[in-house]
DNA sequence: ATATATTAAGACCTTTTTATCCTTTATTAG
DNA sequence: CTAATAAAGGATAAAAAGGTCTTAATATAT
């Protein structure tokens, strides 16, 4: 569904916006560890959300990465992924032709239809804030055990 | 959301299918050009098609590719993606956690619980016959102009 | 001011996916 | 039986995704 980049991308907002309403600046290294993702790659996929800014970075000691609790009810999934994967999942072909449209469709292009509209719906209404507080109440998990 | 070869794999599919009910076999070449794909990954996606006899392939001269009308409304997109791509897209975590359930789900686990099951119930019950119809009828297209 | 902690950036490496090419095997027509 | 045709299979190559490492930039505390 998601690349890699995303799927972790995903987590570590999720996991950022949980800390920073604790009021909580976390690292590189905290985020990496709590959602267990590898640290140096984490790193490049955490300058590309702070390019869109997507999260606040700060730099030095007692920098880290955080979002503004005010901000986070903004951000939806859907930004995430579109920062990160592109709007390919939103747009493209199922079956990847170049043209492919209501009035030129693929076999199966009414069939995704439906559920495309229901997949973005989702990650458009879905916010960061909203995910974040799954976790907070321990419904929700980032990794294993 | 599918691999390539996935998508290949199913227009491949699709096309033989509605070939097939014109009693006309398909050599590679052919498919390769109707639904304009690179002909030797083609031949690799076929291979593993008729392996998992999906489509039965016949070789020699006058040989080529061939669905029997009567399984053809028995092979739902579903198998043809599970062939190719395995059931990742049909169970793996949206987030990419090797543990998330319904007892220890990740934070977008219901959200995309709804989604996924469209998603599983369309693939499933959506045949290859079915969608070679609406090529027949000229209202769905496999490749470009 | 300096030492230190932290992110940013770019070069690099590894694995997987996508794609090609060549040889072998099977089938058919003559 | 032979030549020709077509798929099967294996080796290889190219491109993309996933991931690491090293150095630079920046902010903080002392």
């Amino acid at each position: 569904m998601f690349s890699k980049s995303c799927e972790y991308g995903i987590r570590a907002m999720i996991y950022i916006a949980g800390e920073s309403l604790k009021e909580r600046r976390v690292s590189l290294k905290d985020i990496a560890q709590d959602i267990d993702s590898p640290v140096a790659f984490t790193a490049k996929i955490l300058q590309q959300l702070s390019r869109n800014n997507l999260v606040d970075s700060v730099k030095g000691p007692t920098g880290g990465f955080e979002i503004q609790p005010g901000r986070m009810k903004k951000i939806s999934l859907g930004a995430i992924v579109k920062a990160i994967d592109g709007d390919g999942i939103f747009k493209t072909c199922g079956l990847g032709l170049k043209e492919c449209s209501e009035k030129r469709p693929c076999p199966v292009h009414n069939q995704f239809k439906s559920i495309r509209e229901n997949l973005c719906r989702m990650l458009d209404e879905t916010s960061v804030f909203e995910l974040s507080q799954g976790l907070k109440d321990g419904s929700t998990f980032l990794r294993h055990k």
